[in-house]
DNA sequence: AATCTTTGTGTCCTCGTGACACTATTAGAA
DNA sequence: TTCTAATAGTGTCACGAGGACACAAAGATT
């Protein structure tokens, strides 16, 4: 970090006084951990366990640890609390509003995160009060936590629409109907079915997989899966649309 | 901030002891300030006195104070750079890799802000190598002030097409050729007039002010400006698409 | 066999938009 | 005064995306 460097700058004095003391604030990352399940978009929430918002639901978050960066503690904390790795992140919002956090000055960068239910298995800190909400069941939070949530599922929907994201909510193999009932979810709109699956064959991104729901006391459903390559040849060519 | 409180919390003492030291880094907020002038887009630099980065272009940027917020942190930094005040601004994203600043951890949160050229008056700072620089001729940059550019600029872009911000970069009177002209420098593809002139009548946001342009050898110019009202009363209705 | 439940499919029409060329208006030169 | 140079301003056609809409197919249950 190069101190005899440091020295030759003008007003380093300046810099150095202001980085010394109180223009320090501690530094978290918040992850608005999305799943879907039920018809329903479902977050991760924690009990929290901090006056003045205690018992109050929480998103799940920690202090960004020296030498790492956010994105890395954001998947340090998808990985802590649901075990599972490369889990599709994304950065939404830095907050620092001073008075947000009780114990003083704390900016913290808004992830949300993309998982399949199926694949969540509970860590030990299901004892913490870690607990799956319906989205629409949360109006009061902890902290801000509110304003963070909103402004996620925001991106989130605007997001679903322009990029194929939509499939890490789901199973690996999924029907056209679940698909859509996903979306429907997400947006809070709801589409007609024949429309919504000639867009997708036009789109191409959809792995035909010649495989059957099964059990289900009507004609079985055709399972299908995203098909990377199929979207990397895609995505190249135009901007790519989900619009529908 | 009530330390009464903060005592009755169970892992407070974890909380107070990581709150303390390592764990607190600066902030700062960068401005990435766009301009539109003559055919190309302009941001304004200062010249970095920092080694290792020194003589280098670099955004303008401040540490964020004690008990400001990070809109008005880029505010301040904006109308003291600029003399401008309410000045459209827009939070992109937030840094703060580990050896991303020579003077150790400093978190930065990048804002991009739309000026008219016009109305910018230059302060006291111009003697400190501040510039307004052609957005493609800025290649490399202090600190990773390029990713943060090519982050806000790639925002930008989105935005753009799809609410009426590039307004804020022409003169409060313009043209339609300034128009389509601005939003082919930033997008960087050219559009058909007619095509163009058509899709903003379907919009319906600008003002005809019977006004025209005067002292050019050719053919005068209609001279419009944005009308707030009219973007008031569509803008509700569906989603604004500025989609051409 | 009859019923129930969900899957899966095709057509029409409208609207947005890409492609495309010529006239209108002014200043200035001849 | 006329001519030239330069930019402003305008309409049509054709195609394709997408909204609205109804019924047959397949399996399980009774």
């Amino acid at each position: 970090m190069g101190t005899e460097a440091v020295k030759q700058a003008k007003n380093i004095n300046i810099w150095l006084d202001q980085l010394n003391e109180e223009s320090k604030a501690a530094i978290s990352v918040d992850c608005v951990i999305f799943g879907y399940d039920d018809e329903s978009i479902k977050i991760l929430t924690i009990e929290s366990d901090m006056p003045p918002h205690l018992g109050k639901r929480s998103l799940i978050g920690d202090l960004v640890k020296k030498d790492e960066n956010l994105d890395g503690a954001a998947q340090r904390v998808l990985e802590t609390v649901t075990g599972l790795k490369g889990v599709h992140i994304q950065q939404v919002h830095a907050f620092a509003d001073p008075g947000r956090h009780p114990l003083g000055r704390v900016l913290t960068v808004a992830y949300y995160s993309l998982i399949k239910i199926e694949e969540y298995t509970l860590t030990d800190f299901k004892d913490k009060g870690l607990k799956w909400m319906d989205i629409h069941s949360l109006q009061k939070m902890a902290f801000d936590h509110k304003e963070i949530l909103d402004a996620s599922f925001s991106l989130l929907q605007r997001n679903v629409r322009t990029r194929p994201i939509g499939f890490e909510l789901l199973p690996k193999k999924f029907t056209l109907q679940e698909l859509q009932s996903l979306y429907e979810a997400i947006l809070g709109i709801s589409f007609d079915k024949r429309n919504f699956r000639r867009k997708l064959r036009s789109i191409d991104i959809l792995l035909d997989l010649d495989e059957f729901t099964e059990g289900n006391a009507h004609r079985p459903a055709k399972l299908y899966s995203f098909d990377h390559k199929k979207f990397k040849a895609v995505s190249g060519k135009k901007e790519f649309n989900f619009q529908i």
